[in-house]
DNA sequence: ACTTTAATGTTGACAGGTCAACTAAATTTA
DNA sequence: TAAATTTAGTTGACCTGTCAACATTAAAGT
């Protein structure tokens, strides 16, 4: 296939602009580097960080409520869940009120390891958020926010 | 750690507002469509896929080439080429200028897989793209590119 | 020429992540 | 209340993607 074929065969759009593969690889490179920091300051993982921020804003928290929030896989979570129980990052405190669920909240080793990573992680957020201007994370904000319902409406298409 | 960072590290960046996190986010979210509609069209991968792309916009390819223009692992890129040219899609000619390198190309099977797949992934794209005015793209495109140079400059950081 | 260094690809091992089947408990509905 | 449905969480199978070690060839330095 020559490349005037291919001019011939109809508009291409250009790798570089479309969203979804300018955002997967931004997405690798941000996971590969969060990865890296947390394994050398904290020596804990992405999911495990992730499932740290979540109680440290929203307090104790299950299963339930971090996949609502975060929309991550039920397994996952309960797989990273399980193994920072057995780390002894978190306990768990099953509910009263339904059988099933249970909560999980950090223990002092959880959160001294969190508070360990968390100058790394939030210079790199705010490193991040300072190369753009006000309206400029406004506006990507939005964008994300206008992308994510817009995927959604596309499920129809199959 | 610098003094700033220590300063900082009291107070917590609300989970929404976390560029990486929403990055994951919509990623995961785009992927996992992706997958679905190539698997349903055309019975191929996302990494199937996307070597395909770079073929029909840059002809034929080497994996040099491929990981210098996408950034994707070259292991990644190794053994999908492999499985592809195993299923009959590509095709490998060997180059006369180095004996480690080789081209591959699309066959007529693996182009009409692509074929079947496109149309459903450049509506998608054309959605998503319609889902932003023209400000709004320009401005998604130039975030990922200060992004991506951020993230870069932030590998001194460890 | 020859030793060293770098580039190209392949492979193995493994973590991250998805999907679907499953258990058990709660909720709804008939 | 009993049956059916929904919900919470777990687990197994599997795929994707990352990293590092390796073989081979090319290029650079001496």
């Amino acid at each position: 296939m020559t490349k005037k074929m291919l001019e011939q065969s109809g508009k291409t759009i250009p790798l570089q602009q479309m969203v979804t593969f300018r955002l997967a690889r931004l997405h690798a490179k941000t996971n590969a580097q969060s990865t890296r920091i947390l394994n050398k300051s904290a020596g804990i993982t992405l999911s495990q960080w992730r499932i740290m921020v979540l109680i440290e804003s929203h307090g104790k928290t299950s299963p339930k409520e971090f996949v609502k929030h975060t929309k991550f896989d039920k397994g996952l979570v309960s797989r990273t869940i399980k193994g920072m129980i057995k780390n002894g990052l978190l306990y768990a405190e099953s509910s009263d009120s339904d059988q099933r669920s249970h909560s999980v909240d950090m223990t002092e080793k959880g959160l001294a390891l969190f508070e360990r990573a968390r100058p790394y992680m939030r210079e790199r957020q705010v490193r991040l958020l300072d190369c753009l201007n006000k309206d400029e994370r406004n506006a990507l904000f939005e964008s994300f926010d206008k992308l994510e319902v817009a995927i959604d409406s596309l499920d129809e298409l199959l």
